[in-house]
DNA sequence: CGGGTTCTTGACTATCTTCAACGAAAGTGG
DNA sequence: CCACTTTCGTTGAAGATAGTCAAGAACCCG
């Protein structure tokens, strides 16, 4: 899941990505914490998220670390490139994934459909990172953590009256790693549109949305 | 073209994208500074550069760029999501582009071989900005550029006894918005590594390398 | 040649980071 | 189950990196 710049609030078509066909494998269970592939491993499957969060990231040698994205339910994870990993995988939450022989998967004689499939999942994939440069290059703080709670809010917000409530599953240091930011920062932020009554935090890992527009606002600069 | 994090000098593998077997369309010319197409536009054609160098930007309605990337030769460009064309493309230089009919490339029945090209391309383009992540999100000013340089070098760069020379047919603002900084801040760090010799600047569009591990180092912190 | 754009440079400012301290939460082992 | 340790989150103060504003120089293009 990246963050985009939404253009209107909770009016993104439904995530529903479209599920390959040939399930050639039984799910797999993921532990909170623990790692279902590292940077370099070789893809031999690729994944679809069914429920839970993961966290794809990727490391500079002086420990420097970005987020690339987090894996919600209907997304698929695990491109490779060159045949490797690219990043690490960690789960976040206790994580169901549908895996796909990517041997089979690649192989488009053998199974047109899924192997268009594949392609149009990846290129949803470039325009979802297309948006993300934009949030990193040239968005503010508040614009980031704004447009973060957004998408959270219309991916995974549960209604509550006329307020939206979300799971935080990640930490304030993955949520900075993702927008470039520092954990400080976005914990400054958050207190800050918490005073403003635009969000509530419910317990550090839970947040209410009380005033959408406004944080929608925020997410686009309009401040 | 993605700037990435150089790990050895000189040491990539050759950018030699696997050309697409069926040309289905004459080459197409396209002139400095006329677009190609632009954000929303139905994408019908993929392109591959043959010659010269394309910049793929995306505008926020407040005036905000990010230059997404720049086409070099072997980079095809166009892909598309939902159909749709989701940023602008201008070329900087005088361009040679080979179009594919996507509706020939999408259905990979008829042409397997094709289609599989076109995954693999498109699975390079996210690899390639994964690395981009990183620096936009944690990277300095210094290093954004450094590494900027290093991969025109390695891409494009002619050997001139120990220099390395390039063009460098963006502008100062195109550098800025795809490594997330401004003009200005370019500007002042070109001028610094000019005045320290790592680089000359032969004209405002011409760079040498003179000191090729010092700018390498400079990319990636070690200063 | 002249007008407009692009690039460079300077001075100042703001945003975000860094460093540091503290409190809260979660994990560990007796 | 409780005490202890460690990690995580919040807050404050100070500092630095990059941005803004402004002006002049260089470059292009007709």
């Amino acid at each position: 899941m990246y963050v985009t710049i939404p253009t209107e609030y909770a009016n993104t078509k439904p995530q529903s990505q479209s599920v390959p066909v040939a399930r050639l494998s039984a799910e797999k269970l993921l532990h909170t914490k623990s790692h279902l592939f590292f940077e370099g491993d070789r893809v031999d499957w690729l994944y679809q998220v069914k429920s839970g969060v993961v966290r794809l990231t990727r490391l500079l040698e002086d420990g420097r670390r970005a987020v690339i994205a987090f894996g919600y339910p209907g997304d698929i994870i695990g491109f490779p490139s060159n045949g490797n990993h690219h990043t690490d995988c960690e789960a976040l939450t206790e994580t169901r994934l549908q895996p796909y022989s990517l041997t089979h998967l690649e192989d488009g004689a053998s199974d047109p459909e899924l192997h268009s499939e594949l392609l149009q999942a990846a290129l949803r994939e470039i325009s979802a990172m297309q948006d993300h440069f934009m949030m990193l290059g040239r968005k503010t703080a508040t614009e980031k953590v704004a447009s973060f709670l957004c998408t959270l809010a219309e991916r995974v917000g549960e209604d509550l009256g006329c307020y939206k409530q979300f799971a935080v599953p990640m930490s304030r240091s993955d949520i900075a790693d993702f927008l470039g930011l520092t954990t400080e920062t976005v914990s400054r932020t958050l207190t800050q549109m918490r005073k403003s009554k635009i969000i509530a935090i419910e317990s550090v890992h839970t947040i209410v949305v009380m005033r959408p527009t406004a944080l929608l606002g925020l997410s686009s600069g309009q401040n």
